[in-house]
DNA sequence: CCGGAGATCAACCATTTGGTTGAGCCGCTG
DNA sequence: CAGCGGCTCAACCAAATGGTTGATCTCCGG
């Protein structure tokens, strides 16, 4: 009766001691392993699984240093082995940007926690994801809940092509060679892009769209 | 014999709990108190002092949410209580961008450690640090050796301060008036910046130095 | 089949940015 | 102390960008 166990991905050594010493404290949770980066994980969860020990919650960062990121990683849990059932992968990071919620729940995650909440709120969560259930933080709550309610404009794939190539620093007329269209289109394009960001030039609209994730810096 | 007294600032619970836990094994090592953000942390050093209990060792994250900054948190320790010896302040963050950095030492820090670091070199740190001396995490020492040597690009700390605004979006009027000075200074700047990057133009300018880790995106 | 959305282009004009030249001030260093 | 580098400012001009209007074409779904 080893109560709920945990396998904990953050490639911040400190971060893992923390959640260790936190978890530990609380009845009925045992950390059962440790990760520093995604592979490392999908290895623990295999190595665990031979033993007959399989983890119950998967707690994990998503930004992970130089490996293997933490919705790469949640797809290839949840794609997990055929015949055994994937565990719940509960997120907990420390930004809370749409592109980062959007992607971890795309990728199966079932909760979104940031690193700056209460222990307390930390143990409802894993309690809940344990029970097959979903957690998130008020704040990705609210703006999930926000998108919902008001939709934002999703960019098509032509203007984060454009954004992609505005962020090199190219001038219109260098975009325009690239895409094979005219500078007149290209500008076109940017208004289109400014609108859906709520900014009104193209440094902005980068800075938005890095923070956002909407492109790669 | 309490040993050397560290006040941790970090406004990730989780992330307090993990250097307790961590520093806690070490011997010689005490944490005295946390604080949650630079506010808290000034008025724990004035209440561990008054009870005649000054702390040795200050460590304490740059990125704290809402409330005071690392950097203005260190220029406030370093001021300090006339007649009373500010302690030595180590800052422990997840960037290592040349723009934290330089902000951080001008503050007056006493070392610069990254969060992925191992504990043993978080040991080391600190009581290099409360021996009066400095502590610079091994990807930060080699970034400042490169801006010594190199006979490339050296940004001035100005310029870096207003790339920082500049990959915001701002346009030059508005960070002119962020750093208080005119618009033809910000232009002077700006051309300076694009000489040294290499580059002609702002966004340009904005990705090369994000992409060297000049500016924090 | 029609409407809407996305992509394309043109012309025009105001504003911003980029580039240059020149100059004063300050602090550090040889 | 002279010189250098960094920070500051001004005026001017060319080029790029931002903003607007209006238009054609294609594709997709009701």
């Amino acid at each position: 009766m080893s109560g709920i166990r945990i396998l904990l991905v953050d490639d911040h050594p400190v971060v893992r001691a923390g959640l260790r010493a936190m978890l530990s404290d609380f009845e009925g949770i045992t950390v059962a392993a440790e990760a520093g980066d995604g592979a490392a994980a999908l290895a623990q969860l295999a190595r665990l699984r031979a033993l007959g020990e399989p983890v119950d919650v998967v707690l994990m960062d998503l930004q992970m240093g130089a490996g293997m990121d933490g919705v790469t990683a949640t797809q290839k849990i949840k794609a997990g082995e055929a015949g055994t059932p994937a565990p719940p992968v509960l997120i907990l990071t420390t930004y809370d940007s749409d592109a980062d919620i959007l992607a971890a729940v795309e990728a199966g995650a079932s909760g979104y926690m940031l690193k700056d909440a209460p222990p307390e709120h930390i143990r409802q969560a894993v309690l809940s994801a344990a029970a097959g259930g979903t957690a998130l933080a008020p704040e990705v709550a609210a703006r999930l809940m926000g998108r919902i309610r008001n939709p934002e404009p999703a960019l098509s794939a032509r203007e984060i092509q454009l954004l992609q190539l505005l962020a090199t620093g190219l001038p219109n007329r260098a975009i325009a060679r690239q895409l094979f269209i005219s500078e007149a289109t290209v500008k076109t394009h940017l208004v289109h892009i400014y609108g859906k960001l709520g900014v009104d030039n193209r440094t902005a609209a980068i800075s938005v769209a890095t923070q956002r994730r909407i492109i790669r810096p």
